[in-house]
DNA sequence: CATGCTATCGCAAATGGTTGCGATAGTGAG
DNA sequence: CTCACTATCGCAACCATTTGCGATAGCATG
């Protein structure tokens, strides 16, 4: 609600044209908070539009990243991970044996490279950080 | 060299098989210290034998990997990267603009993760770990 | 050396994502 | 309202990787 409001017009605003099918990816989008792969929004488009095209959707979301409005981040397996409405600016954790994932949120992601950044002068992306491992329940039952 | 030359044995004292398919991609890999993607790695194996197989490559460095003889994480684009004989975990670095990797050592990696893994009980993966950014170089051509 | 068990292989198809290119259609200007 | 410019689309091919399955072939045993 509210925060998709605006993005014709920042769309439109950067000579880029709005679309039916940016349209429907945002429609899907602003149902989804929250984590999202590639596959399935496509899917989800598919479910409004079923003639939808998967690179269309791929390139949309390009759009979209440049403009703030989604990040994205690989999970364990390296498939494409979308978060919408990054408020904030996060990493994320894999349990690679229950498959659940959690937010690292931005004070503590920064928090974590800072040292790496200040060795390196590298400037870290946050919300492509993704760190795999395991869980406690996990981590208990491989030791069993 | 050397830390090759008993994986005939591993293998076979875990019940699997000595294969000549299995054959090429440890020579394949005994040549290749350091990083290498999946896809480089089946084309390497093709230039030794034609008639390599992609499916076959995978399921043996899935294996290899079981026996700590590789370790694999994902660049910053989520494609596979293998590490061969990994006498240390480490991390690695990838920066968006040139594509560069550096390794993280594994006292580093691990006192980045420290206080994640401390506060939520998780063990982390460094071996896995992967951050994207940019380096000095690319950063300072981002602002210019 | 022959035999059988079954790990591994080859193949073909599917998945997730990307790319190049000609055709379509938003959009601002007249 | 029309026109032209060019961003975007649809399509088809391609890339990297995975999966299911029937056929092949290691290798332990007799």
């Amino acid at each position: 609600m509210g925060t998709w409001d605006g993005v014709r017009e920042r769309i439109r605003a950067r000579g880029m044209r709005w679309t039916p099918q940016r349209r429907v990816l945002i429609d899907v989008l602003a149902r989804a908070d929250g984590h999202i792969t590639g596959a399935e929004l496509v899917e989800r488009c598919r479910e409004v539009d079923p003639a939808t095209i998967p690179s269309t959707v791929y390139r949309t979301l390009d759009v979209l990243e440049d403009l703030g409005l989604v990040s994205h981040s690989h999970g364990a397996d390296g498939r494409e991970e979308y978060h919408v409405l990054p408020d904030a600016d996060h990493g994320h954790l894999h349990c690679l044996g229950c498959g659940a994932t959690w937010e690292i949120p931005e004070a503590e992601a920064r928090s974590l490279v800072r040292g790496l950044e200040r060795a390196r002068s590298f400037a870290v992306d946050v919300t492509h950080l993704s760190i795999a491992g395991r869980c406690e329940a996990c981590g208990r039952i491989a030791e069993g």
